[in-house]
This record gives structure tokens, sequence and C-alpha cells, in this order.
DNA sequence: CTCCGGATTCGT
DNA sequence: CGAATCCGGAGT
């Protein structure tokens, strides 16, 4: 069967994967994919656009308040996910990166469908609403359950995506955080949330 | 306890 | 451009 053999073919990433600086793990996490199996029905997603924030000195970071109910996953251990809802409607998924104590994490933007998607996926809040991610995912281990990121396999003569870099989106607040190139999407992907 | 505003999306 | 809609975080 096709869905199981592409899932099969993919590679749950390990936790060494995660236990990098945000920056790096954003650009690696381009072109990899998201599963989450809901009902038994795996959903998967190749990811095209993710924003990186960096820990409590980036004043765009949830972490930049400190250690709090709603940070404490982000200031945890790596390859979690942390999952929160926004303006009251939305729920967004970032994973933790770096060690422990260093609350940095990479928020996942945009994803192109692969499998048993539907809607759009284009935007945060759309990619977990088709994902099926909600807030009970929030601090959920992405190297031992049904929610995890893998790498797919290569394809034959496959040239590497270019990366582009931007400023991250909603973040006007932040100063000249704001400024920052730390949103990272795959250059011309028609899934990218916006130009 | 009250109040404010958001890492968004949709419709006008 | 403004509404929707909830809750974490900060202040009283």
């Amino acid at each position: 069967m096709q869905i199981t053999s592409v899932i099969d073919a993919a590679q749950k990433l390990p936790r060494a994967f995660y236990d990098r600086d945000p920056i790096t793990v954003a650009g690696e996490l381009l072109g990899k994919v998201l599963v989450h199996a809901v009902d038994a029905v795996p959903r998967v997603g190749r990811i095209v656009e993710v924003e990186a924030y960096l820990g409590p000195h980036d004043l765009a970071a949830h972490s930049s308040r400190g250690l709090t109910e709603r940070t404490k996953v982000m200031f945890g251990p790596p390859g979690h996910a942390y999952v929160y809802l926004i303006y009251g409607l939305h729920c967004c998924m970032n994973v933790v990166t770096e060690r422990e104590g260093q609350a940095s994490a990479v928020l996942l933007r945009a994803l192109e469908p692969v499998h048993n998607l539907d809607g759009r996926t284009q935007g945060p809040g759309l990619l977990c609403r088709a994902m099926g991610i909600d807030r009970k995912c929030n601090a959920h281990d992405l190297l031992s359950g049904d929610l995890y990121v893998a790498a797919p396999p290569l394809a034959a003569g496959a040239k590497a995506p270019v990366i582009v870099r931007r400023p991250r989106i909603g973040v006007d607040y932040a100063g000249h955080w704001a400024r920052r190139l730390l949103r990272f999407y795959i250059n011309g992907n028609p899934f990218i949330s916006r130009p």
C-alpha cells in the first residue's frame, strides 16, 4: 500500500537532530515530513516553511518572558512539541530545540500535503487544523509517539531546494528582532503562507 | 480577581 | 481593515 510504504521508508528524526541551535534546525527541517496518526490514519505533510525562535533574549520568542506555565515546554528538553492557542482560535506547533534550559524552538508555518490532508496547510493555524494538532499535543515527545518528524526517502537525482530567508511574520512588537532573517522557506514552493 | 493582547485567519 | 474568541501573564 502506498501510504504505508512512504511512512515505513521515512526515518523518524533522532533526539540529536533537535539538540542543536534553532537556526540550524530550522533550515534542516525544510523538506522533512511531519506525521500525525489520527484514528490510526497517518496524516503526512512536507515542511516547506518554518521560523526560528532563539530563546529568552529573542524578544519575539514566548520564552523572552521567562519560564511560565505556558512556556515551560520551550525550556524543556529538545524534540518535544510546543503547541499553544493563539487569538483564542488557532493552534500553532513548534519543535523544541537545544538542551534543556535553552528555551528555543522552531515554528512550523506551512506544509505541502503528502497524504490524508484535507483543507489548506499554508499558515501555522491552518497547518495544525489539517494535521489534527491541538493543545492536547503540547509537550508531546516527538521520539515516542504518533506525532513526529521524519526524513523522507531521497528522491534519486533530486536537487537540493533553494532556501530563502526573510523576517518573521507577525512579530512587529519585537523591535529589531522583527527584522532578523529567521523565517525560512523553500524557494518557489506553492504552499508557502505568504510571498 | 480583572484586564490586556496575541508567532492568525476570514470576511468586508 | 476589523472581528472572532480564549487564556496566559501581569498587575491590583
